[in-house]
Formats: C-alpha cells, structure tokens, sequence
DNA sequence: TTAATAGTGTCTGTGAGACAATATGCT
DNA sequence: AGCATATTGTCTCACAGACACTATTAA
C-alpha cells in the first residue's frame, strides 16, 4: 500500500540455546543466572544478540554456545527450534529471539561467561514443574524444547549423541527413560533398537566392565532417521510434568 | 565478552506465507508474481515487511493474508512454520523472514495486492516438481510447510478445516487424499475417522445429494488432536515429489 | 432391476507390550 | 553355586490394510 520510499522497520535479532544434556539419569538444561537488568538474578537460557548484522542465525547459536558454556559445537545436534517474538517478552523493548535445540553427551560443569552470574546445570523438571522461575519467556522455549528432543527420539538417531562413541544397549535405554521421563521394559527396548536398520551397529564385539554378564558395545550407524520409530508408551508427560496443566503464550 | 557500550545489530524482519487451499482435487498454494526486482516477474509467496517495529509477529501474518490475498484470518487455523534467514537468501541485504503456514477451505480467486503483478492458485505439484521456479527460497519454504501440512493431518482435526461447516466422510477423505497425494481406501478410512473420538460427530442424521446411497453429514468435533491419529501410508513423498532428492540450505 | 455410492464385517500380517527362559560374567 | 545383568524367545492383543458384502438411493 505504500509505494513511497519507506524503510522496513529493524528490530534487534537474537538467539536462545536449550542445552540439553544427561547428568546421571536426570535430563538437564544449561541456564545461567543474570548479573545484570532485566531479570537480574533470575536463571535464563544463554543466548545473545548477534555479533553483526550479516551473521548467520546458526553461526551465532555455535558461537554463544562456546562463549556461554564453552562447547565446541562441531560434532553437536544443534536445531531450529522456533521463533519467539511478542512484543513485551523484553522490557527492554522488541526483541525477537530465535531458539536453538542443542543435545550433547555429559559434560563438564559450565563457566559463567560474560553477563552471567553463574551458569550451572539445572534437572528439567525443577523448569517443568515451575520449580524454577526463569527470565522472559523461557520457560515455554525450554518446554518446547524438552518436547521437541522427545519426540526427536522416535524417530532420529538423537539418543546416540547423548552417549559415547562406543555404548551399550543399556546405556541407549537410560537416555530413552531420562528423556522421556518413564522406565522401559528391556527386553522389548532390545528388540526394537535393534530392528531399526542402521541405528546401531556393533563395534568389535568388545565387552565392558560390570557386575552382570558383560553387554556387547555399539556405535552410532549411518542412519539419522528410524524405520521403524521407536515408539514411546502414551501419556506423553505423565511422570515429568504432571503437576498441573500448562498455559498457552 | 564486550562491555563496552554496544548496541546489537538490527535487521529487517519479514513475514512469508503459505496459504494452502483444496481446489477440486489439487492442493494448491498461493503465489503471486512479483512486479519489482529483486526476482521481478518471478513467482513469489505473499509476505512482507513487518509494518513497524512493534508490530506482533502474527499480526503482521494476518495482515499481510488480508493485504495481498483479500483474506480475514479470523477462522483460519495459522501456525508458525519457521525462520529462513541464511545471509545471501535476500539479494538486497539480510532480511531475516518468519514463515507461517495458512490453511483455508475454498478460497476465490485472490487479487493482485501492492507490489505484485498478479496473485494465484498454484498446484504444489508444480512447485515440489521444480516445474515451477520461485524466487528466494521460496521452494524450500513450500516443501516444509507442505509436509508440515502432512504430519498435522495425522495428528490433528485439521483436515476439517479444508472442508465447509457440514461434510461427508467422503469429503474428508478427497481432503486427505489430496494433501498426501495418494490414494486411501474408503472403507478403512471410515473405519479410522470414527474411531478417532472427537474427531467428527453426526449432525442431526441429514442426508446429500447424489447418485447413489445419500451420505450421512457430519461437523467438526471438539478434539483438535487426533487419537488414535490417522496414519498415513508409508513411503511419505512418493508421487508428488519423487522427482529428484533435495538439497539442505 | 440396475447402477452407483455409502457403510459394515471379516481376514490376515505386523508390531508392541508382558514376561518366561537362557546366557555369561563376577564373587 | 549363587547372584546380577544381558540377550533371546514366546504369547497375546490391537490395529492397519485388503477386500467381500450389505444398505440405500435414483433412474
């Protein structure tokens, strides 16, 4: 409708990180805690604005994820996992974020980076169950995130990046019951793991250190997607988040 | 790692759509022509600037299906469908674009808005195909929201949406068998869609016209996901897009 | 009656979940 | 031997797909 010289409106672009990672048995998201306005105090995803304005989205969510938590993303699971842009969701003004999924194997405790008071690993449900309050709106990203790294487990190979090069079964099935938050029968867990073609493939029948019969060891086939999907029991949230209903943004 | 006075960098933020629509049998979407470079006399997705800076993300969807498509988004299920922003994409500089996908039952014929040359229905067919050529990268934008179309039509009421206040069971399935591209049997598909409760329910026993056994009519229901979800076939994308593998942006 | 479409019932293979049974290590 | 864990096998039920069959209208 307007055909006179007219500049499109800027608006400051930045990028959240749900950091995902397996401590023990329990899912954990990277937050840190902000040392300065707004939100101070408060746990927040670590995230940023861009360094420049030709800086690609995906380029920015690897560089704020070695600054913030230093981990190289070179081998990481790093996904799209929307836009988040209401006005208000800044008190400082428009800022629309775009939120990345990023999945990794256990790592080592964070370092604060530079607007950030402490960084720390935090269990999902403390976020889940509203445990924990978080800055802005980031408690519905990393809602979103959990779910989309759930459903991510049905049907890709994701499980395998939160594990070592070489793993067990065993181990595969500990990722699947931390993310989805419920326990696996293992026999049936073993059949269906293996008759997805080209999930897992076994690595020189070595065996590993146990109380038990040793498991055989496997590496991550060349397969991203699985046929046939590992299927997860109903109730999607049954154990994880069942304190009371979400509210929609 | 700059604190320094800094202000982030700001960048031009637009909105694309992905209006989908059943015209007789075909999954149409639609493109407009664009009258200005960059891409000038291309086929392009409706979309556009934000209209000023705080202006919502959603709103300026809305704004932009009724400006250039003459179309009230009121009833119109709309979803965020991701965010395309690699630098390059965008000829004239960075612009970082916010895609939504629309579905509308159907539609008239749209009319040419600002700065399009023409406005049209376009079967997906001859987007996916790579028959027709678009600018940006638009195709890509397409594939995704068609798929996405897809998926919802498995796990949500969508499909009710393509149809009118009252339908038969036929009607959904020609809904079905024309956003998958395939064929279903119409006695198992009746079979699914009553099984899936909420899904549709009976209204007041009225019948149609037709050659044969009238059909009984039904509206949409209560439940806005589909359980048990109506599975489609295997092999996703084999007749509509079977033409050649696509490339990763 | 015939044509045409709507709706129902039956059969069969596959796969998920429950769970018994066997294998292989350690102490 | 006895225990603990890994791995395999079996059973049953539910469901998807194929398709024969019945129901209801118009001509």
């Amino acid at each position: 409708m307007i055909h006179d010289p007219w500049e499109p409106p800027e608006v400051p672009l930045a990028v959240d990180l749900v950091i995902l990672t397996l401590r023990g048995t329990s899912l954990q998201v990277l937050l840190i805690e902000r040392a300065i306005e707004p939100y101070q105090g408060a746990f927040a995803l670590p995230g940023g604005f861009l360094a420049h304005v030709e800086e690609d989205l995906g380029t920015a969510a690897r560089r704020e994820l070695a600054e913030e938590a230093g981990i190289e993303a070179g081998s990481l699971y790093l996904e799209q996992l929307g836009v988040y842009g209401e006005p208000g969701r800044d008190p400082r003004g428009r800022v629309v974020s775009v939120a990345y999924l990023a999945v990794a194997p256990r790592l080592p405790e964070p370092v604060a980076g530079s607007d950030a008071a402490d960084a720390s690993w935090q269990p999902t449900n403390r976020v889940l169950s509203g445990e924990l309050v978080l800055a802005f709106d980031h408690r519905r990203i990393i809602t979103d995130g959990v779910e989309r790294a759930r459903v991510k487990l049905e049907n890709s190979a994701l499980a395998t990046a939160f594990c070592g090069p070489a793993f067990t079964i065993g181990d595969l099935q500990e990722v699947y019951e931390a993310v989805w938050g419920r326990p696996l029968d293992p026999r049936n867990f073993y059949r269906k793991v293996q008759k997805a073609s080209g999930f897992i493939v076994p690595v020189g029948r070595e065996q590993r250190t146990t109380v038990g019969r040793p498991a055989r060891l496997f590496r991550a086939g060349l397969s991203s997607v699985l046929s046939p999907p590992i299927t997860r029991p109903v109730a999607p949230a049954a154990d994880a988040a069942d304190t009371h209903p979400e509210e929609e943004g």
